[in-house]
DNA sequence: GATGAATGAGCCTTCATTCAT
DNA sequence: AATGAATGAAGGCTCATTCAT
């Protein structure tokens, strides 16, 4: 009866020590899978006992959500930024390839952290719930900047979601590497193509 | 040393035993995930003792790895099906709309399927073979087709690569219906055209 | 309730059944241990089927006793005719070096079985019993020719089974090699020398 | 991979909840031999958790190893205490029966330890190395303390190993108490004797 | 707050033995 | 008699979680 436990921490001390052990849970979990992964693994590798996870993690499941959750929003900040120099369809026309460019990169550098959240976002409603929302607030993001761009377009979530997935097929494509007979730099060239001609539909 | 074990099942009652044993699995692996299946389950709910699955399979895994081989098999066989009755670019073009109601078809019975494949593909670099060696094929296939039809499209591989991804996100959304926000009639009409769009760009 | 089984088999087709999972048993026991071969490898080892094994035997360690059974009489057969040539204790003298000989050379054909034999005589009181027998055995056959030899020799049997442990070990010893620093050329002049006066005492 | 477990415990309590886990294990393994002792029995009996034996021990086996090692340096301190008390041949015509009695004393109280370690030294080279070892040792001391006293003497190496398994054979002879129709008195008086003249042969 | 030893349920796999055919 | 598929209990080991210190 008596549940102690889990409280938000306070003190600086402690708020480092649950970032240190979500950073690193986070890693291990991205470089062996989840469930390859076990608790006393992460406290080791945080420098910490296995026990003080639970004074700030209610059990395994949460330490990944509370990562997913921060790493969304880091991707969600820095894509916004390049949208906030986007003012008509023509810049989008112009910066298009770049932000393809710097979304490709970010999958590089993530990889094992995209395939681990899709894979446990499929077992698991609280991740699930977490992929959701970010998609829903890019789609909706890029939906306003558009439509405070040129009058607005029609269908623009439903657009802007159909790219998006397109690019992310696109940097899985090219990040994973799985299909060798594909000529990376011709999708690359269709890619902007494509998705302009469909904004504008 | 001893490996006098698990010979492929020549009998009709061995073999109607093993595809008993990969239907009930792979049901419950979709149904529950894959690590919260356990063998116990699976032979209970195929009617049978544990001990027997491991005359028809070398360990837990390899049920799942030929179950997916199968299935994906025969969706394949289901899209070829399809396939063989486009004769030209202009054919695809009416027999889009069908085609993708047909794969989100699939998709809506075999939701489960999907995900736990994709999950499993992940983090298991036999089940990522099978599901790269699918798209491969399915790309090829489709490659040939085109390439018969109208004299040839350039990139022909890189498109439908991309087309097959924009309609299985497509699925995806419509059927897991995360996002509803999202007019999903709408995408629907989106869709082809701008596939026909991108395979003549 | 219905106990129909195992009958010592009449039919010569069921006794060279019945012999061939002894032999193979034995031998499969001998090359990899007891608890590490088991029932469906003898019998695949034999050609025949798993099931036919308990029509000839109540279980598994029946196959292992009987087996020692026999063995245990070929031995003593072997070296009860050698014994016969015997007739006095200058015989012993001089028949000695090549009873010694002999007695190696069996330990190197049979080192397997006579390891493993051992092994199962020290946690199984039926193959224990085997074991003490044979001994016993050997020991009042040699007993009985001594006394007929030289109007007897005080403690004969007490001898015997001294000399025959000797023996022994140096049949393990030059088998096994296990001690690299022993010159056993200087161990086999020792011994018979030893086993001279031993006798004599 | 993960490899963080099993460190050699250096709290006083763990050292000693190590040691009861070999103490307890060996016990069961020599009462009911290896094959016969579950880790979940161990445990009991020990008073602990099953899964606690796996912080202290990588396997099953590894708890009979290390009980073995720590059994044989026992009693290997034991001979050689009663060694130094020898300080020529003649000492060791006198000792010898004392020596034989402490040494039957020790098989008496180990019976089961003994056979139990023999069993397994026969089916895993690591205990049988352990065994090796041993005899190795207490053949070099006993060699060493034998230059020193009379000026040497020929193959005192291959003439101390047929003495000890000499003494051994009685040993076990006399406990487990085998052939009935054997006069251990007179077995008792011959051994010193043949021992003696074995020596300075 | 912190530690890390301890718990014990649970999992995959093996195999002696049985039994329907 | 013979087959070999089937049974199911049992075993070694793991690991999320708890708790005494």
């Amino acid at each position: 009866m008596n549940k102690t436990k889990i409280t938000e921490p306070k003190q600086a001390r402690s708020i480092e020590k649950k970032n240190k052990i979500i950073e690193t849970g986070f890693q291990l979990f991205c470089e062996k899978g989840y469930y390859h992964t076990n608790t006393a693994e992460i406290a080791a590798a945080a420098g910490m006992s296995t026990g003080i996870i639970y004074r700030y993690f209610p059990n395994k499941k949460a330490i990944f959500s509370e990562a997913v959750k921060r790493y969304s929003e880091q991707i969600q900040n820095g894509i916004y930024e390049q949208l906030s120099s986007f003012s008509s369809l023509t810049d989008l026309d112009h910066y298009l390839p770049a932000l393809i460019d710097s979304l490709v990169d970010m999958h590089a550098r993530f990889e094992k952290a995209h395939r681990e959240i899709e894979t446990m976002s499929n077992s698991d409603a609280e991740i699930s719930a977490i992929v959701v929302d970010f998609e829903e607030n890019l789609t909706n993001r890029f939906a306003d900047a558009f439509e405070q761009m040129d009058g607005g377009v029609a269908y623009i979530k439903e657009k802007i979601h159909l790219v998006f997935h397109m690019i992310e097929d696109f940097c899985h494509e090219v990040v994973f590497h799985h299909h060798h007979e594909l000529d990376y730099a011709a999708m690359k060239k269709l890619l902007p193509e494509s998705i302009r001609y469909l904004i504008r539909l």
